[in-house]
RNA sequence: CGGGGUGUAGCGUAGCUCGGUUAUCGCGCCUGCUUUGGGAGCAGGAGACCGCAGGUUCGAAUCCUGCCACCCCGACCA
């Protein structure tokens, strides 16, 4: 495999085609930008899925499902929400195919045609919330806090792998609420705890924040998000979470009687993140043996690989794995004994290293007479000598400390990218030559971020919530400024 | 949708300008022997309607026409 692909930006998508199909993550689909997500990355999808889940339930979400298909109508009744979305919708026109009469072939049934199109869902406030307005009427039915785990529809005019696909797989939360101040607090729980699962599970740091009025989500007042930074210096939001205000309510006309019997509109949030979040795990981990997965979210945490020659060192070394292996999943270690007698220790520790397992484990007959094991960890492809005893205590804090590790050179990474820039030729001389996050003064205007964003291709992704009030001059205007935002190219 | 590029075996490719035996090579796959602590070696073998449809020609992967697909750059975007 050609080396580098971390570094070589110009080249991402062929690292992505290395990498991940090689991975068995994900291979192109013969739908246009869909993709298979094979077993291996699905696992990891649904180990993300459950700790979401869970932390979801535990703040009194519940999950829900609703319709695919989309009317039309519901679908243009919030004015900025559609002007958003209309330019990648799939639509449905008709509901039968047959077959032509003349050529034999199939063709769709022109007398099929649907009175109403249907969109296929690229996000589903409209029908959620044309739903929400039957199920509300009292203050007593508030809040509602939904969440689905779903697929969705965007016909982009370029897709990505992982970052942008046509279809992807997703959750999106919806809730109801009586009051301004509580749908804002909801807004700021799902983002913290979007933040804690990219940083606790995923090990990548992110920068909360707020997004500018050109980066708003369709429909939102305020755009909450996570932004993280890739290892090649691009930005890639990972998050977001929205407060709809009454936006939806509006629309949809969703109203509720106060305790003072006074009929107002509810106030709305939505939030979610996606498969997206797998390209972004693959992104800021993976080097040029191939995926680092960080051990939290490792479908497998520990491989142990057999070396042998004969069935008799097999069985001698197998009946030393099987206690160890227990051992090991007692501790709550996921854990695969590669047993194959079709492939060569030297084959399995490449291929298992592409695949991202934390934790390697051989055991060969060097090992048998001295009572060890070779540990490998795939952060730092180092290898040491184990003695087997409390052997499960000892991988159960390697794999700690690989998680700990894979977190703290992705946040050195951002650091070592992240300048500031206080005129306008730094500011293009760092986004030209450097990448990363630029912290810089902005007038506030969407015309001058416009303006930005033409001239070197950089958005404001995130205008950080701790910023500091800090008095300074628009890099491009030089107007006034009260506190930084960060800049960068993104995906 | 605009600009550029590419389609030959499961994957990556040579051949195409200048038409001519049985379409090249590597990886992978199958069989056998030797190997096994970092992607094994040797020997043998299987696998291709050369993207699709027409046309020119005694003869087309190669020339011509049309179509399709994919990739890259841009607009769009989680």
């Amino acid at each position: 495999m050609a080396k580098n692909f971390v570094t070589r930006e110009e080249n991402y998508s062929q690292w992505y085609n290395e990498i991940v199909i090689k991975a068995d993550l994900a291979e192109n689909s013969a739908v246009r930008g869909s993709m298979v997500i094979k077993p291996y990355g699905y696992a990891i999808w649904e180990k993300m899925q459950a700790v979401l889940d869970k932390k979801f339930k535990d703040t009194g979400h519940s999950n829900a499902y609703f319709p695919l298909f989309i009317p039309k109508s519901f679908f243009s009744k919030e004015a900025s929400h559609v002007e958003g979305f209309a330019k990648e919708c799939a639509v449905v026109t008709h509901y039968r195919l047959k077959n032509d009469e003349k050529t034999g072939e199939i063709v769709v049934d022109e007398d099929a045609k649907l009175e109403e199109e249907l969109i296929v869902r690229p996000t589903s406030e409209t029908i959620i919330w044309d739903t929400y307005k039957r199920w509300i009427q009292s203050y007593r039915d508030l809040p509602i806090l939904v969440n689905q785990w779903a697929n969705v529809v965007r016909w982009e005019m370029r897709t990505r792998l992982f970052l942008r696909t046509a279809e992807f797989l997703w959750q999106e939360g919806h809730t109801a609420h009586a009051t301004e101040q509580e749908a804002i607090d909801e807004t700021k729980t799902m983002l913290n705890i979007y933040s804690d699962f990219v940083q606790e599970w995923m090990a990548m740091p992110v920068l909360k924040g707020t997004k500018s009025p050109n980066e708003r989500f369709a429909g939102a007042v305020e755009t909450y998000c996570i932004e993280a930074l890739m290892q090649d210096g691009k930005a890639l939001q990972a998050g977001t979470s929205h407060f709809l205000g009454q936006n939806f309510a509006k629309a949809f006309d969703v109203k509720y009687v106060t305790k003072e019997n006074k009929q107002e509109y509810v106030w709305a949030t939505s939030w979610g993140v996606s498969t997206r979040l797998m390209g972004a795990l693959v992104m800021s981990h993976s080097d040029d043996n191939g995926l680092v997965l960080p051990p939290k979210l490792a479908p497998i945490q520990v491989v142990i690989v057999p070396v042998f020659r004969s069935e008799e060192q097999f069985n001698a070394i197998a009946e030393k794995v099987f206690p160890l292996k227990k051992a090991l999943e007692e501790k709550g270690v996921s854990v695969k004994f590669d047993d194959r007698d079709t492939q060569k220790p030297g084959y399995k520790f490449a291929e298992w290293e592409f695949k991202g397992v934390p934790v390697r484990i051989a055991i060969g007959p060097r090992d048998l007479e001295n009572g060890t094991v070779e540990v490998a960890r795939r952060d730092t492809l180092e290898k040491e000598i184990y003695k087997l005893e409390d052997i499960e205590n000892k991988i159960s804090h390697l794999l700690d400390s690989i998680q700990e590790n894979l977190f703290q050179k992705a946040l050195d990474n951002r650091t070592e990218k992240t300048y500031f820039a206080d005129t306008w030729e730094e500011f293009v001389d760092l986004i030209e030559n450097k990448g990363g996050f630029i912290y810089a003064h902005w007038d506030g205007t969407a015309e001058t971020e416009q303006k930005i964003k033409e001239a070197t291709k950089a958005t404001i992704r995130s205008i950080p919530l701790d910023a500091k009030e800090e008095e300074g001059k628009c890099i491009f205007t030089g107007k006034p400024s009260n506190k930084r935002v960060v800049f960068a190219k993104a995906y």
